[in-house]
DNA sequence: TGGTACTACGCAAACGTTTTCGTGTTGAAA
DNA sequence: TTTCAACACGAAAACGTTTGCGTAGTACCA
């Protein structure tokens, strides 16, 4: 077992100084052409590759980004995560990951423990836990201390920093326009309690695109789910609050739901109740992922681009990071939706 | 923007040594308890985090993992990975990520990039381009610079080093098993072509499952799909045999996939050719993940236990590092599979 | 007063690089 | 023979730590 070879191993080998060999490997004119060539022949027959370690403490830097996200066995964050890693390594950096399993204790041990020289730049998603105690104390020390975060789809308006979001607000109401549209008259809402940003904001777009298009809301149609660690219980506990609904309200003919999986639990108890989807009760969910593909029928959704967050939230840290912009300036970046129509809209 | 502070920086302050600072800090009774308290608080105040990287470059250790998979956005490698993060941040150490996107080429630059310095040692996948090359230069180096390797589910078996697999025999006997028990008389595989190593050990399952039960296989109801890196065109292809297979052999009541997204494919079609499932079609799919569970029926599968993979795979690698284990001798972890029964089985 | 023994600190090396600056050798010009 | 430039290389510092060892200073004892 041959150890990695060093800059003071070929030295000593060739009995010339370290700092020969370091130019010689990096074709100073400095050095003979003589020596030049022997040590390059030297450093390729024992593959000299140079300790990045060493190179991250002269240089200050490290080439490394480090990504926080709530939670990685999710359709939505895997593929910002793919997005970033695509952007990053075509830039020649790595990535390190962290999992806040939204909690806001292990974001901070997170934050704390890659913010000490591992990594140049952070990108993350808030957890949940540190947007309701709304302690945000992690994040200021971290760009006080001259480091720069994006942050991505969970962001916290009031910091200072670049930001890629996704138009959530527009993204629902393509959603609800659609469903009313195609003829929806009764249109039911699944959505989270207000204090998720997201929720909130999509929430908006459903009253918005209904007021629009002269239809009154009615309370009486929106189911807000109270989120619970354990999805199984969340899940059950909103199957019961649909199937109620749609016994009490006859009259729904169209479902909005903002995510996948609210979707598809809505539309199976429809399925059971008899209904015909899409003929007598449309579907449309807010985030596209494999469950809306592949379920049957498969269900209409918003896209929200999920790679291409990725990649732009990379681009804007790494131009931060390469002095190509602004140190001071921070922008917000809105991405896109798209409605993707499936079989769960006519 | 105060940036971070050095234990220079202390020194300098406080007008004493750099060593007398580091040595306070670490509460050395060398130094008087007067020193320590004072250049205690002063850390504090200025919340001193010692540079990692200096860390690293001294102790000629990252405390941190290099994980390669082939790709991300897939629920058996996230959760993974998952697994992997656990139990690498409970042990004091990051999870740094590489895609290989089934790719030889970007699995070996991956690995290049990481394995001078920036990690301890690597936990992967193999990537599918690798596996049919059989290039595996890029492993034995590694390992032979003395650089750890724990592979999980696509393993080489004949390189020397640590390895967690998937006992993909027994998980398919389990399977077929089922469905034998519970009536079905003419089963279907839907596998892969041969050189997918867990395609080929699933289909073995398949096949001994049926001996043992005194049922003689018939390759006319064996369907083995050509991958591709378009899945679009992958499950297209898919379609159209699975229509002409369920056309041409009337008599198949079971079906065993060797993935979730096979199974469902094959269920869609079934549905739409009047079949009851699981009254007189019964599916069974390798790889238990959101699909599964939340399609219409819910797909009963045989779960891999993938988070217990990645921990079992970090414990391995983390116990060589801190050479808790015998650096020579390599083991082989076989994690069980279990059946989960949903609707799709009687 | 001289010797001993702590105490409390500083020096320097080491990890692997890169880079600036200094220096000895050569050859050619004056 | 002297002078000077060009050439080819080495020494050392720097990045931020930790740690073994050396050593002032003090106190105590004989």
């Amino acid at each position: 077992m041959k150890r990695k070879v060093t800059l003071k191993q070929i030295a000593k080998e060739l009995d010339v100084s370290v700092s020969t060999v370091s130019k010689a490997l990096r074709n100073s004119k400095e050095i003979s052409l003589d020596t030049r060539s022997k040590v390059q022949a030297f450093a390729k027959l024992y593959n000299y590759r140079p300790n990045n370690i060493a190179l991250s403490l002269k240089n200050k830097r490290t080439k490394t980004i480090g990504v926080i996200i709530p939670e990685i066995v999710h359709h939505f964050f895997s593929k910002v995560i793919s997005g970033i890693e695509k952007e990053a390594n075509n830039r020649g950096y790595n990535v390190i990951i962290g999992l806040s399993n939204e909690s806001f204790d292990k974001e901070v041990i997170n934050i704390e423990m890659l913010a000490n020289g591992s990594i140049d730049g952070f990108i993350l998603s808030v957890a949940k836990e540190t947007l309701l105690l709304q302690d945000y104390h992690h994040f200021y020390e971290t760009i006080n201390q001259g480091m720069p975060i994006v942050m991505f789809d969970r962001v916290v308006n009031e910091i200072a920093c670049d930001k890629v979001v996704v138009d959530d607000k527009l993204g629902s109401k393509k959603a609800v326009a659609k469903l009313i549209d195609s003829g929806c008259e009764n249109i039911a809402l699944i959505t989270t309690k207000d204090y998720v940003n997201v929720g909130k904001l999509r929430t908006q777009g459903y009253l918005e695109a209904l007021e629009e298009h002269k239809i009154t809301p009615k309370s009486s149609l929106i189911i807000k789910v109270e989120e619970n660690k354990d999805k199984e219980i969340e899940i059950e506990t909103l199957e019961k609050e649909i199937s109620a609904l749609l016994d009490k309200e006859k009259s729904i003919d169209g479902i909005f739901a903002v995510n996948e999986l609210y979707a598809i639990t809505a539309m199976k108890i429809a399925i059971n109740k008899g209904y015909k989807i899409p003929e007598n009760m449309s579907i449309v969910a807010f985030t596209d992922g494999v469950l809306s593909k592949h379920a049957i029928p498969s269900l209409s959704t918003i896209s929200q681009h999920a790679v291409e967050m990725g990649e732009k939230s990379a681009t804007m840290l790494i131009d931060k990071l390469e002095e190509l912009v602004d140190e001071e300036k921070y922008q917000t970046e809105v991405i896109n939706t798209t409605l993707i129509e499936r079989d769960t809209t006519r």
